[in-house]
DNA sequence: CATGAATGAGACTTCATTCAT
DNA sequence: AATGAATGAAGTCTCATTCAT
């Protein structure tokens, strides 16, 4: 979907076919991140994939960190595209919040795992080791990119299903933590990851830790622990 | 005729100043890994900031390569003796947990984020852009890594207090997820991350999710009322 | 998942001017590993000779061996070819080895004592000290080097005009090592070597060792050294 | 046996000890060049080899090259005092010669194709790509280890068994030559050479072209019936 | 516009050699 | 006498990037 149009690329040409030629070199340009990471991608591979010149390539972006970071931004407007005109606003939080997790699981999954681990190490402002300046304006997609799933909780706060004694944040990271560690250790040990069943179990997981505690569960849970603790010491 | 004869291998000195120049070449190397990560880390810097030659580097080490394995081996070498050694195994199953999540936040925090970086971009087979065989003896290191966890939520599970229902490998996930998470986050915003306070609330959070669900509730009423007519019987 | 997808490849360019450059760099790289052997040529002394950067050297040739074998196999073939296209093959069994011989031993001389060397000493499999695997399709090469000499010697045989009870493999070497012999005492001493007067003794020498063994001389040698030696003990 | 004890070297210490220790870096000294050539070889190994400092190889010797001379002298010693204390001199110019290239033959294949290779590649001035200086004395050893051969050749030519109208140079490449060009083949292709049956063949095969060509014949029979004639008068 | 061609800068790595102990 | 330790110098190779055509 349209980027917020950043500064415009002085080099790009205009065009129909220019348009063209910048759609075919992000489409392999992410391929080949996504397989390789920053370092590791040649622009070389890029232009060879396309059969077309390296040369060319620096024509329509300014470097390779230039291309890399239109490479990011294209993939993230993807999956904030797709959640936002996919989400069922209509349904409960929990089929809401299925929906979200499903469809990050599916999308990172389909060619993003090697986009998601370039996202992860190349894509943060100076912290950590990664491209530098490559994360200028990343704050911002991360925002976006999080927006929907903030938003859900936000409306979950406010209908009384999702517990308010917790940071949003925290909650967010509750969400996209363990989905990120499930794809790592797909990625990691190869093997397939059935993506749905993976959702549900998730959001079947999460979804009491997201909820209000019950008082009286609680209160329950603790006089538990006492009695285990008591007989243990007796 | 010519014997065929093995490659000869150049072997690292072993007296007790090469043990200090190991040390400290690890030490710097670690830095410097965790700053740039593999790629953009170079020998050239790791001895400048030792005031070495370039070559001594390679008199302890056969290669890049292989200091970056043993820079990582050395550091989970330390979170694990960090959580073996310090585990209150008489404390309650949450309080282990808190300990281990607050012990893995504050290493990670102290100088780790890179090298927790260094790991997961780097740390893996060859699926996903790696250095590829870098993670050679890897899976090893993430059991040992993960064993203390792992281990704490089995007996949870025989002690009841942690749900059966759930394979375990998910339930790691929904602990070092969220921490993770919350790591790149601080990394990425540059934000200052208040370790304790965290690992209190994160576990505060997890641990609803990680309990049994649904008939717990019933189960534990019953429990109540047993205690109930045991007390006014004694 | 990500694609495991194979090793990208830089491909040496292939417009006019490059082929050009091909040849410059195979000149060149011919001269200085004649002169200096494998180890000792240096990838940038080829460059400098051709005032041109050494990465150029690598945009042609994938690497220093790759180069190596290019030249080597480019001699062979001006060898071979010379000897294909110029061979008398109307003129007689002896004419054509004299013509065989004196072509190696001139194109030897111009440039290629140390290309012989070059081959001698890295041309192999491994066995020996040599660049290991240099010495890929060597074999062939060897073959089709040798091939015109093989084949005379075996329309020889077939005309009476060669001996036949001894291997051809052995009257291969009878005929390659004198000559290589010369050439290495010319390189060693640094004599210089009349090509012609060398090739027509050479020739002389060997052809009566060629030549079926005839009987009465035998016989009349044997009572010779028998004379020889009742007369110098008696 | 004994050099011809050159420049006393500076480095050398004196002593039983230190004369042990020489003997064993050129014993290894022998091998690895023998292996690897002496490019490829390293002073790393041939310390390794020993279970010694690298060091302590520069405290016998001033450098590689100086080794390398060193292990290539006595190597030629070797093969010289072979050849002269076992030289049959009272057996026949053919015998003798026999003798001659089966001690080759069977020294060079003992251990001696890597250090014929050593010799060949590394052993001569400047010409050709060689160690440069490496071959300071090298002419008079060439000279003494070819020495034995000149002189039968040149005894056999006095006694009207070997030829005089070729120069003995080239006889000698005559019989070196193909020598080493079997050696090599043997080498290259890896095949094992029965040492002994090669000799023979080779001089059954050389013999004939060492001898008189052409008139021979006529003076043989002219020989032959003098000789009758002498008998029947006698 | 596309590209063929070239390259500067820099990476990792090897090894003979030195020197204080 | 022996060596542990260190290193200068050099080599091969990679790649993003530029520029004339």
């Amino acid at each position: 979907m349209t980027t917020p149009s950043a500064a415009p690329q002085r080099r790009s040409p205009a065009g129909p076919k220019a348009e063209q030629r910048v759609r075919d070199i992000l489409r392999v340009g992410r391929e080949v991140f996504a397989e390789r990471g920053y370092e590791r991608a040649t622009t070389t591979e890029i232009a060879q994939r396309l059969a077309i010149s390296e040369a060319t390539v620096f024509t329509y972006f300014r470097g390779k960190r230039e291309l890399c970071m239109r490479v990011i931004q294209d993939w993230y407007d993807e999956i904030i595209a797709a959640i936002e005109s996919g989400l069922p606003r209509q349904a409960s939080v929990r089929e809401q919040l299925e929906f979200i997790v499903l469809t990050h699981l599916r999308l990172f999954l389909i060619q993003g795992t090697g986009l998601c681990a370039l996202v992860l190490s190349e894509g943060r402002k100076d912290a950590g080791h990664g491209a530098g300046d490559l994360g200028e304006g990343f704050v911002e997609l991360q925002r976006r990119y999080t927006a929907p799933l903030m938003e859900l909780l936000a409306r979950g706060q406010q209908a009384g299903e999702v517990r308010q004694d917790i940071p949003l944040r925290l909650l967010r990271s509750l969400v996209f933590g363990p989905m990120e560690h499930m794809l790592w250790e797909a990625v990691i040990t190869g093997r397939q990851l059935d993506v749905e069943a993976s959702a549900r179990d998730l959001v079947a997981l999460l979804w009491p830790a997201l909820q209000a505690p019950d008082e009286e569960l609680q209160r329950l849970r603790r006089l538990r622990a006492q009695l285990h603790d008591a007989l243990s010491s007796a």
